[in-house]
DNA sequence: TTGACAAATGACTACGTAGTCATCAATGCT
DNA sequence: AGCATTGATGACTACGTAGTCATTTGTCAA
């Protein structure tokens, strides 16, 4: 079924059928009426594909996306929640190990989509780089290593740090710990730099541990060997929300109570850090937000110097720092 | 950059450059080598589009996914892993509302993809049969009303509820509860139906309670509600992961200690179940063979008539149903 | 040496759409 | 009535690729 065939239905031209789908306005309204109900009639639908081709503009926007991880999940059903709104499509590129980026990028290129999402922490800036060089609209999201390089769209993650490091301090921690993901990451370094400094100016030192990964296995792992090794801090301060959820379980089943013997911070917001099960104090991102800016940095006008765009995030108060009530009397006499 | 540009800078057709790319052993090795080095100098990608409104081919699968719940984002980790590796794209379109499936289904019409992965508890026959009406292949992705209308794939739901329910049951459960997603739904419908003839050959009725969604907080809810009106049951048997998480936390946070007091099973098998601070007794889905039936369906050759393919889950037993002492100590001594 | 044949390559065209330009009819104005 | 203007429509073409067919080149055997 094509705009020919429809226009032989109706007797009218080819052109005619395809201005009544692409403008509708050009058309006197009783041609558009009866062309319409030809198409229903017929099945037709147009062919986006071929559009592409003629207009040069595919309506299609892809992300790169790493294929694990509960925040890359969250942050994947806003871009396609929101792209949705403005009559976007996603096309999703997802891998799960950096090794395969390559390839991804290299049949990202194919498409000829508007825009493209680079969502993942272990992009380096040399591939970045070659992203950037070719002509489409690209954008990084939570990148923090993209800055400069090319636009980019990220947390606050120095400030978040920071306002999480001074509540632990608040809360009467004087030995903190930070448990770190993928230590070669732009995000885990600019999260722990943020953390080690706010706690430095409280004089206190930030042991750095890294888990090895962003997943809750990761964090079991590495709070495990923390238990192990003993000399347990008054406080950890995770680098993930799902790195977090693997620390305190760890704690608890060694029998180490949280927050009463170790208090835990994380960084993203997740949904289930609002689980009762958890109810974890972190950061929380504002993701609709941060996407919202992707989005637009993505279909305005190319500016002339790539923008970087920070946006603050909301601290979460959950039960995993609540002032013991050894702190809350004394503040409450202080 | 087309192929006509670099056929330019090289020297030859524009139909040998096409070749060099789409079906290189038809060119001469040396011309080849010309071509190739010429495309990277000159930074030309095959245009996908182009090619595919020649070939009638996209290589792009789409996904109409609901954007919300844990477990349709795991699917589609899952569908978009396995794409990946076929060298096929995923489309993306999510939904979070059943009335915006029109729009959605409206405009995956005009992309032409290859098939359509329909995983949604909520489409209803009707739009069934409207997207199966169209030529595309089609998969219906666990949602038991598809069967006999398109090609599906699903768990096997009642047997999976079946086995929890004997397992509750061995564990030593005489009064059950079971709560519900959306009643509204197939998936749910079945797996009811599942737990309910199960207990029902043990002589156990199986009142069901509503929740009203898929997410936590319905699952906390329900929870709350029943134990506020009292009569707790010996186990729960809840017809999500997701929402059982919230039912666990419901309880605990009111003094109902999970398995002591109440057992809980849930259904899905989320990365979530085994994390240490649920270790939820479920049914596991095999995700990964799932995605995988459905896309062989979607890629073979379509059959005669539309093939159901049911797969087995696997239980996973975890904490929220071990026997308590008292049964351990009775079958021992039994 | 020449005919037969295969390999390599080029010319051409279709895929389905939308934009440009030309054409034609209808309207309004003097 | 005659002319300019506007609106509606049709003819034509380009978008970038890949398949068909024809042509050229090279190889081998008689």
């Amino acid at each position: 079924m094509t705009s020919t065939d429809v226009a032989a239905h109706v007797g009218v031209s080819q052109a005619t059928v395809a201005r009544a789908f692409s403008s509708p306005e050009k058309v006197a309204p009783a041609t558009r009426k009866r062309v319409e109900a030809a198409a229903a009639e017929l099945g037709y639908v147009p062919n986006a594909i071929a559009r592409s081709l003629k207009s040069q503009r595919t309506n299609i926007i892809a992300a790169v996306v790493p294929s694990v991880g509960e925040y890359w999940q969250s942050v994947l059903t806003a871009f396609s929640k929101q792209l949705a709104d403005r009559r976007q499509q996603l096309l999703l590129f997802s891998f799960s190990d950096p090794a395969q980026l390559e390839d991804v990028l290299t049949s990202l290129a194919q498409y000829r989509v508007d825009g493209v999402i680079l969502a993942s922490a272990s992009i380096d800036a040399g591939r970045l780089a070659r992203v950037g060089s070719q002509q489409l609209p690209l954008v990084a999201f939570n990148q923090p290593a993209a800055s400069g390089l090319v636009p980019s769209v990220s947390v606050d993650n120095d400030l978040g740090m920071r306002r999480l490091a001074a509540h632990v301090v608040e809360n009467g921690a004087r030995r903190v710990a930070y448990i770190g993901g993928v230590a070669a990451t732009s995000t885990d370094q600019t999260r722990y730099r943020g953390a080690a400094q706010a706690l430095a100016q409280a004089g206190i030192a930030c042991p750095y541990t890294e888990s090895g990964g962003w997943a809750y296995e990761h964090g079991y792992g590495a709070a495990r060997e923390l238990v192990e090794l003993g000399e347990l801090p008054d406080a950890i301060m995770v680098a993930g929300d799902e790195l977090a959820f693997g620390v305190i379980d760890a704690l608890e089943d060694r029998g180490v109570s949280v927050p009463a013997e170790v208090m835990v911070t994380g960084f993203d917001g997740l949904p289930q850090a609002s689980w009762a099960g958890y109810d974890l104090t972190t950061l929380t991102q504002p993701v609709e937000l941060l996407v919202e800016q992707a989005i637009a940095l993505l279909l305005r006008p190319s500016e002339p110097e790539p923008a970087d765009i920070v946006v603050a995030g909301e601290l979460r108060l959950g039960r995993t720092t609540k002032s013991s009530s050894i702190f809350e009397s004394r503040k409450d006499h202080g």
